[in-house]
DNA sequence: GGTGTCATGTAAACAGTTACATGATTTT
DNA sequence: AAAATCATGTAACTGTTTACATGACACC
């Protein structure tokens, strides 16, 4: 479970509440759940359990109350040992990927088609993406190796876009030939 | 669920047994899942229900016995349907970048470790890729548009990798001007 | 009076993984 | 004798999403 520690990362910022670590978690670019109550609170009383966070409840001057979380030095270690550990490789899920290997079934327009509409949705996905990075983080960085790591960060999932936008217009540019037929005569597809 | 989607697809080429159909899965390079018994034995269940394949015990010479399964013609209306529908957005789920994001509390060594090790996670799944491909498909493509959509499938999966790489190698050549603490002054981090 | 924000939480479902269980046969 | 392959399936769990429930206040 990963989204503790992406918690105990936002919280070694500034104490914060539930509520308030939902919508970082919404408008990260990087930290891709969708940020829902059940997964946040879940983990925020595991972590109070744990003793890497302490929860305080903060009345306001007009209801509701909220409970703000603090990270302890064993949570900051926690962190800190997670950072250092071995990564994960990436994990791509392209279910137009599946849908591209069963579309033989479907004539000449229709591929055309489901590749402009896949193109249309990766710009999107840029165009929102950029957005997010346009209205910058919510925190500023505490060095100048934490600024860098940031904007590499960025860079990362812009070039993911740009790579997939790439790949999809080289499809396209090269169709033609493959739908007439003048193509792969010589690439037996089978060993 | 897109697999039941996915073993439709499978099963379009040819009948075949749960078991089967997991060797394909688990030996493919877009489709993502694991592979496991349990979401493919249900998903065949869930198929069987909807009259979209149908079942046969087959008894062998030695036991065990097995039930091929083999998709009906509704069956291929469904994944004709599917694969004409619009595309879902690529996810890409990179726990490392969250590791970065925190990056900041280790040292130097460390952070140059980190990525180094990264590197070395993506050059094993770039490995691995390509000894997929070159192994080939369990089937032989069905037209030539066929084997070009199939090669494009490849391509895309190559360089989803090569663009992570790309990305990881410059990440740490410029890491060094970083450390120097030469870098982001200019560069505020909040709006 | 309806909609939106602040703030907590729960319920139900879907998606996906690991591990277990069985039993025969073949290979090392 | 142990391990791998063929072949079916189940159990338990983790991860993730959508939607629901509550209640005060503010804004249009």
């Amino acid at each position: 479970m990963t989204i503790n520690h992406a918690i105990l990362g936002i919280l070694s910022y500034r104490p914060m509440s539930g509520y308030d670590l939902k919508k970082v978690i919404q408008d990260s670019l990087f930290m891709h759940w969708s940020g829902n109550n059940n997964q946040i609170y879940k983990a925020l009383l595991e972590l109070l359990e744990e003793g890497l966070v302490t929860g305080e409840v903060v009345h306001q001057e007009n209801p509701p109350s909220k409970k703000i979380y603090t990270i302890t030095s064993g949570g900051l270690d926690t962190l800190k040992a997670w950072t250092a550990c071995a990564p994960e490789p990436a994990s791509f899920r392209k279910s137009f990927l599946i849908q591209l290997a069963w579309a033989d079934l479907l004539c000449d327009d229709a591929l055309r088609e489901l590749l402009r509409s896949y193109e249309e949705e990766i710009r999107l996905q840029l165009v929102m993406a950029r957005e997010k990075i346009r209205r910058g983080s919510a925190f500023a960085a505490r060095s100048g190796q934490e600024a860098f790591l940031w904007r590499m960060i960025n860079e990362n999932v812009l070039s993911s876009y740009q790579s997939e936008l790439a790949w999809v217009e080289r499809v396209l540019g090269q169709l033609p030939a493959a739908l007439s037929g003048e193509v792969c005569k010589d690439e037996p597809s089978a060993d």
